[in-house]
DNA sequence: TCCAAAACCTGACAATTGTCATAGTATCCC
DNA sequence: GGGATACTATGACAATTGTCAGGTTTTGGA
């Protein structure tokens, strides 16, 4: 059985188990047999990381993959200017470095963590034992990787088609359909002004003008750096070009 | 043995048997059994297409994967202002369609024959067959797709932090590196200027006066459509900022 | 071979976006 | 609690890029 404690309003699962982890039914990994669940267990570590430290950096050699149970993490990758571009946001469920760890290549992605969090590190030795053996497995992570590759495609079409409002406009939808909204319907993951900026391509301050914007029209709200939806469908018509 | 026709000047190999088509060796299917490969050879058809034709569209759902033997293919997506942009493009040995075929969803691209081709249509059941049995073909497949994922994310970094004059340099060397020169030292692959646009995700006029631009100050030169890079290294610098 | 259509090219201008400067505001750590 | 530090915000301006409008050249088909 679990242990659960409820400590300061929150319910804190503690599993160390993989067998019995829940994170796992939204990854490739419930693909695995029950020995190789075992096996996995058996070899993995838990790590926490603080709000803005690296779970692995650009250029580095991972030695396995990290599954997120907690937190939110950015994938970015720096370019020539010095400015960090998003890839992409992973939360809860996502594992972080399959791909490094798949094609043996040094990872092109740094993963920051955007507000504490709780990984799984699993050695790669148990994710290449399992991908040669189990095809179901291998597929699994294949279908994956097509979604990942898919959604990539979109993000270069948008990037390169949409204004930067539009992307603004189609960011806060992002963040309200993926991370969801609070009591007071603010998005529940508060991202940095600049944060915002490198998800979108932009540079911060035009990001900032933006939101300066879309409150005055009535399109969103904010509270300190809290920003939330008010006329969704105002937002939706802007990404598609009205 | 194989038929040979040499045909106003260019040779012509005929072959019919995957199992002997060198083609196989630049993909994923060379880790194919002997067995799957008769199969795949036996279900398979071979279809040629006109410059400009489409391949498949945007939306199809397809019943198979392609396998490039000639010519060059532009795989696009169009966005909302009408425009499209082309995400990768793919000449001799590539496979098109596996991503749609692996997540059973129609597909995200259309593929537009930039030169006349000439494909094999490879029905999916042969496909998901082997998919399901071999994990060296799925884990072939899984190492190819995670170099294009990595790929697509170094175009979104570039697209949104490079400028329009850096994306082009890059695409002409690009070009020069991935289909190479022809013996007046001309880019072999020669795209319309629309086309080269649709690549770097920019106006069309933008391109055209980029292109006359490089080639005022000496860094390529052009005859027709076809366009030569006189000068590399000032290319490079450019791609990196200087 | 010739004509129409398509592709290429250039100029002028407008819109978008980035940069720099500067000031207010929140946050963190001692 | 207070000061340093990071983040947010806005204005002014410049650079980049797109759009429209007009030409010229090339291409492909009758």
């Amino acid at each position: 059985m679990s242990l659960k404690f409820v400590l300061s309003g929150k319910l804190i699962i503690m599993e160390s188990r993989c067998e019995n982890c829940i994170i796992r039914q939204f990854n490739s990994l419930r693909a695995m047999s029950k020995e190789e669940l075992k096996q996995v267990s058996d070899s993995k570590t838990t790590r926490t990381i603080k709000k803005g430290e690296p779970i692995f950096e650009e250029g580095d050699k991972l030695n396995g993959v990290y599954c997120v149970r907690n937190g939110v993490s950015k994938l970015s990758k720096l370019s020539a200017n010095g400015k960090d571009q998003i890839v992409k946001l992973a939360s809860k469920g996502e594992v972080l470095g399959q791909r490094s760890v798949i094609s043996q290549e040094s990872t092109n992605l740094s993963a920051i963590a955007i507000n504490d969090m709780e990984v799984c590190f699993i050695p790669k030795e148990s994710i290449n034992n399992t991908l040669q053996k189990n095809p179901n497995f291998t597929l699994e992570v294949l279908r994956h990787m097509a979604h990942d590759l898919k959604e990539a495609d979109d993000v270069i079409v948008n990037i390169s088609q949409k204004t930067v409002k539009q992307r603004m406009a189609e960011a806060f939808l992002y963040l309200q359909n993926n991370f969801g909204e609070d009591a007071e319907g603010y998005l529940a993951l508060t991202l940095s002004r600049e944060d915002i900026s490198n998800v979108v391509g932009t540079a911060t301050e035009s990001a900032i003008r933006i939101i300066s914007e879309f409150k005055k029209k009535g399109l969103i709200q904010t509270s300190g750096k809290k920003i939330g939806i008010k006329d969704e469908r105002k937002l939706l018509e802007m990404v598609e070009g009205f």
